[in-house]
DNA sequence: GTTCTCACA
DNA sequence: TGTGAGGA
């Protein structure tokens, strides 16, 4: 499959990506800090992203706002990349696996809010955009 | 002009 | 996470 490779090709520099995501540059670096990112590099250091960086970015952004914090969005890449992986192995076509069931998202979301017991300065927004989820 | 790393009144 | 320094 080029459509891999093609995906996977370093094109963006970190400008084309901060309008691209509307992340800041000083977010996206600590994302790749934390692993959720893995960008090329060229001879003078500098980042080069590609399609696939750029959806992952955006994926963490829309988690974010969700209110989803760093751990969380690394633990649903991970498994993300996991069953990826495994239908690689499998050499399945496509097992239809949604990014995220709701049911996943909820378990996840509850257990980091009694783990955290509400973040102090975001507090209110989550309890609010979660509170269909505890009706 | 951009991006990089490092550090913090 | 923001921001500034100092360099490439």
């Amino acid at each position: 499959m080029s459509d891999e490779i093609r995906r996977n090709m370093p094109l963006f520099s970190m400008g084309t990506i901060t309008k691209l995501t509307d992340l800041t540059p000083r977010q996206v670096r600590y994302y790749e800090q934390q692993d959720l990112i893995r960008p090329e590099r060229t001879r003078g250091n500098q980042r080069l992203f590609s399609f696939h960086d750029v959806d992952r970015l955006l994926q963490i952004k829309s988690l974010m706002e969700k209110g989803v914090n760093i751990a969380g969005v690394k633990e649903i890449l991970q498994d993300q990349d996991r069953s990826q992986d495994s239908k690689r192995a499998e050499q399945k076509p496509r097992p239809s696996k949604p990014d995220l069931s709701e049911e996943e998202l909820h378990k996840l979301l509850k257990r980091q809010l009694s783990e955290l017991s509400y973040q102090p300065n975001r507090g209110h927004l989550i309890s609010g955009e979660l509170s269909r989820f505890f009706h």
